[in-house]
DNA sequence: GCCATTTGCTGACCCAGATCAAGGATTTCC
DNA sequence: GGAAATCCTTGATCTGGGTCAGCAAATGGC
């Protein structure tokens, strides 16, 4: 993935780069046609890659950007009044950052790489202008927020109603749809966060994270090795998740 | 405002009724032309009344329109794989529902009335197609979904991070926020939701909602009649929201 | 008006998960 | 390569809020 950002940077041919990178049909899947595809892609800028640590953006900010992730993960996260963080989301490949700034203009969130990640800009003010001429593309904005809506809403489910354990797996397969979709395996990932970011983001302690974590091996749900993670049982796990699957079904109805 | 809408849907002059609404500021607070308001006023649909237990539209359902609140309440909610229902928000007037079946065009929640509530009917296909002609919109459009985001993320850390005391108070702080966005008094309001459905949505049990109003009362933050609500101590319950009202500000610098 | 049902309040008890503590494993960075 | 920092795990203990139960007060149907 890197690689290919790499090649799309520093040669010349800067056109129809959108068309190229093995994401798009992830990114923005619609069926635009050529010449539309090579609008978007003049008013995207593929930026240099931020180390772990490094912020995309800051929360209070001035908006003018939305961002795809093209390779590593990112966190957003708000810092309460007392300090601490509050994660409100995970990015992958393939994934927009930043939506929510469009309403007040500002981001209300920061957004922090996990890993050295590659982001491809998308200046809101041009694709807001190119959608115009686009009704695909607007339609597909449109979609990308709905989804988004309905995501955040099932996470607010999730923390609302659940407990640890179904949290925790609800979790783990929610990462697993997400890889699966973009074409790695569903059943053996890498988590990018820490055991800490994810108490933080299901909000649930540290220890509870682990002790759950370790319980999963034990019985033989999943296979742990540091950040490592198979799921082995994906129908005990469903079955943990309850809720949130059968809602997740009757959507794509 | 009951009596508003039935003026508007009796007498026969049909155009622009969204100007003459009194919600008009809110429900889409864009400065469009008057030929624009026109336009808009034109593919919208007021419909007959719902009574208290009704149905807009049921989860699973096709999604063609987002509807604006006129009067009343509405609560979106999805029924999970246990039957029990998840209340996912409380949407009163001015505010948008539905926005969040046009990614899967199904409505992934339901919508039910809380009392006698009446709402605009809006075809999204028809508002689609007009935003295409009318940027500001269009804009309009982007930023109320991205607004219902950053709120939804907003709820997430509260459902994740808060204890019983700041739920409640987040929860009233926020009602009366919107009350007063609409020019109503911002501290006495009715509540026409349950205690049952506030704890179904805060994700607490009926009880500890029962228990903290009353505590809330004892100590004097605020005076409780039912369901009528007067907030009295505001710096104290701000106190206790702490985070998402720092949020809040962060956002609207 | 009267009974049935729903809604709200309060007390007693209990448990899931937080907190505290402490040791081992990784990662980071001179 | 080694010290420091961070992260992960496990055990012991504590507690906020859930559950159960019982009663009072609204609300609604006939």
């Amino acid at each position: 993935m890197s690689l290919t950002h790499t090649q799309s940077r520093f040669n010349s041919t800067l056109t129809s780069q959108c068309q190229n990178c093995s994401l798009s049909a992830l990114c923005l899947p619609i069926a635009l046609a050529d010449e539309d595809i090579n609008k978007l892609d003049q008013i995207i800028e593929r930026k240099k890659p931020l180390k772990k640590g490094e912020f995309l953006f800051r929360q209070g900010e001035a908006f003018d950007s939305v961002y795809a992730v093209r390779s590593g993960t990112l966190k957003t996260f708000n810092i309460t009044s007392v300090g601490e963080e509050q994660i409100t989301g995970f990015y992958c490949p393939s994934e927009l950052v930043g939506l929510s700034g469009i309403d007040s203009s500002v981001y209300p969130v920061s957004a922090k790489a996990l890993e050295t990640t590659t982001v491809c800009e998308i200046p809101f003010s041009h694709l807001e202008e190119l959608s115009s001429h686009i009704p695909s593309l607007k339609h597909q904005i449109f979609k990308v927020m709905s989804r988004k809506i309905s995501d955040d809403q099932q996470m607010m489910v999730l923390l609302g109603k659940k407990n640890a354990d179904e949290k925790v797996a609800s979790f783990l397969l929610n990462l697993s749809n997400r890889f699966k979709k973009r074409g790695y395996s569903a059943s053996s990932f890498r988590l990018s966060m820490s055991r800490g970011e994810i108490g933080n983001y299901l909000g649930l302690a540290v220890e509870t994270v682990s002790r759950v974590i370790t319980r999963f091996q034990k019985n033989e749900l999943i296979h742990v090795d540091g950040k490592e993670i198979e799921i082995i049982d994906f129908p005990e796990m469903q079955k943990l998740v309850g809720v949130a699957s059968d809602c997740g079904k009757i959507a794509h109805i």
